[in-house]
DNA sequence: ATTGCTGCAAACTCTTTGCAAGTTC
DNA sequence: GAACTTGCAAAGAGTTTGCAGCAAT
């Protein structure tokens, strides 16, 4: 029932393979839009109906455990979840809660030759990302 | 007592000048480092004993509707406060709870015109944050 | 069979809010 | 004195945790 890539990312960290796991792995493999806890217990009530919220949190602090999602930070106080993805960046739409992501490897090359030539002061970068916050335009033709 | 460009603020955006505000204003104008609701009851009570954490909460949510300060966000589910600064970007210390700002008036040149360059389709920017995760690495001599 | 996972509910942390009493303008 | 602000305590959201029973290996 559940694919086998989803399968393969829970026997790949030594997880069991339970129902939930792969409910919950699924569903934010499937949404692109950086949920949170209660989105994606909403969304799991469709084929689950009564997933407890607290089985979501635990299955995802165990996610995060082993890096196969992360946590997002975010401007109100809720976290929301992310799977480990190439280096990519963050649209935040200022007049909704939608946060996008923006992939842009020209960008990322910029970035790091930018602090390649200019360091930061007794400070070894690990990640560098960049949040552009804006509005969604309606073009009319 | 409460110094004047506290004052000043308060009064310019309307609010009556209390102790309890100039306080929690000049905690947040002093620290550098992105204080939490009670990193800023923790300072205040050294000249403040009893001030209630939600009367703190309180203030920081005046301030933020008159924009005097900003919430910030971070990777853990705590809001961290900021007063209103020049367009500044991020350093998050991977190994401790520190975010210290970086301000970089060529870094802000180099993304306002790589954007201008490359626009993202039917979206309009009104900000571009960079965050730099990292480690301070201390330089032996 | 063993080890690990879930369901449930209680507990916790951070934040918000209602209201009476106190302050500021 | 009118309007606003504080203190207090209770309530609310979101999240974590203990434990007994259940499921996966």
């Amino acid at each position: 029932m559940a694919n086998k890539t989803v399968i393969k990312i829970l026997t790949e960290n030594g997880l069991k393979v339970t129902p939930q796991r792969t409910a919950v792995l699924e569903v934010i493999l499937g949404l692109d839009n950086h949920p949170t806890a209660e989105n994606i217990a909403e969304y799991l009530r469709l084929n689950f109906p009564h997933i407890p919220i607290g089985t979501v949190y635990r299955i995802l602090e165990t996610f995060i455990s082993k890096g196969i999602i992360k946590r997002v930070n975010t401007k109100d106080d809720i976290i929301r979840f992310d799977p480990v993805k190439e280096n990519h960046h963050h649209l935040y739409h200022s007049d909704s809660e939608r946060i996008q992501d923006l992939y842009d490897d020209e960008l990322n090359k910029l970035l790091e030759n930018y602090f390649k030539k200019k360091k930061i002061p007794d400070f070894s970068i690990e990640e560098i990302k960049v949040q552009v916050t804006g509005k969604y335009i309606n073009n009319k033709k």
